[in-house]
DNA sequence: CAAATGTCCAACTGTCTGGTTGGAATTCTT
DNA sequence: AAGAATTCCAACCAGACAGTTGGACATTTG
């Protein structure tokens, strides 16, 4: 049989995603991503270099999919309620991106983040579209673009960060599944643009 | 010297909120803390029982301050902004906390969470606030006061989670220290409720 | 003061982990 | 088909780590 390396690569980043989505870069351990992936943990050190790196690879990988699977076109803009709950949907069938996210902030400052550079200008469109949209008066302009992406992705994305903290403080609340907190995020994030 | 374990007990707490802050449950390191507070390591096990256990008395410390520090009087809920903004403010003082709370949401569901009652009763009677003043007409009532709650949180605490991120939104923005963050997120949430 | 209780600590242990290595098997090159 | 290059893997290693232990020392009790 030839060699497949594209695959055993696939095997391991596949693994390796829900290992570091679940345990963190320190709690991953890299006998269970190989194991997991039906190969050998040499593979690894062979492919990625370290696990640190395979971490960064596994990041990057989930970012490229989150980037092309919730796109924002100049119109989608004009209702960036809708764009919040299209990013929220994202999450909930997605929940391993905002915990890597967070394991990331977490160790933020002790190694370098990675791909800082497509990020920079993935978000740098997201602005741009957002003061276009603005600035021709399809949204309110009293906030800054940069600002009102923050809250789109804090609003989005506190949910899954602080699960437990979410929990306590819906208790008193009897409708709380997905559906419901959909409608209130997109409700909110149009109340900030109205 | 009499002996005093409750500055024994209370070092311990003190370096082990920097240890757990910095490194989580999963990485910090026991003797570390010990070190760092001057004391054999072995304290640990006799007041704390494990070091999960410590990094849950730590967090039940932690939260009772922040309860302490942050009130919100039922005047106060009438400019849900400025409450905002006190969140924030504790939160630029004592960066830990956020950490420790994001810490707690990754490990999640494999363990229990830490003074539940307490925590619960703490939101609903922030809640209760917040639907008082929906129901006295002094805030906009269209939004559930517990996601009401949740904005709040989510809009102060995203900046902490995930710093990078943050970082990299924030590129082409020329004013962004903690005041312009704040102003943003003060008038956000006025917003949310005028 | 003597027994009992509680506090402290240095050294130890069994286990786990990221990372390595040496060589066997497989494919590519010429 | 010979040899070079690459992929694979089992076994190994050195260090780290949570938690323990046994006993010295201090304090309280009666």
């Amino acid at each position: 049989m030839a060699w497949n390396t594209a695959k055993t690569k696939q095997l391991l980043l596949d693994a390796a995603v829900e290992e570091f989505a679940e345990h963190g870069p320190q709690g991953a351990r890299v006998d269970r991503i190989a194991a997991c992936a039906g190969v050998n943990k040499e593979r690894i050190y062979q492919y990625f270099g370290s696990k640190q790196r395979l971490f960064t690879a596994v990041l990057e990988a989930e970012l490229a999919k989150v980037a092309a699977d919730v796109p924002l076109t100049g119109e989608q803009a004009t209702d960036l309620g809708e764009y919040a709950g299209r990013v929220f949907d994202y999450h909930c069938a997605h929940p391993h991106f905002l915990r890597l996210l967070a394991w990331e902030g977490l160790q933020d400052g002790r190694v370098e983040v990675a791909a800082e550079d497509e990020r920079r200008a993935h978000y740098a469109e997201k602005v741009a579209a957002f003061a276009k949209a603005q600035a021709e008066g399809r949204i309110a302009g009293d906030v800054d673009p940069a600002h009102l992406l923050y809250a789109v992705f804090a609003l989005v994305g506190w949910w899954f960060s602080v699960p437990q903290v979410v929990r306590m403080m819906m208790a008193g609340t009897p409708d709380d599944g997905p559906q419901a907190r959909r409608a209130a995020l997109v409700h909110m994030v149009r109340r900030l643009t109205a």
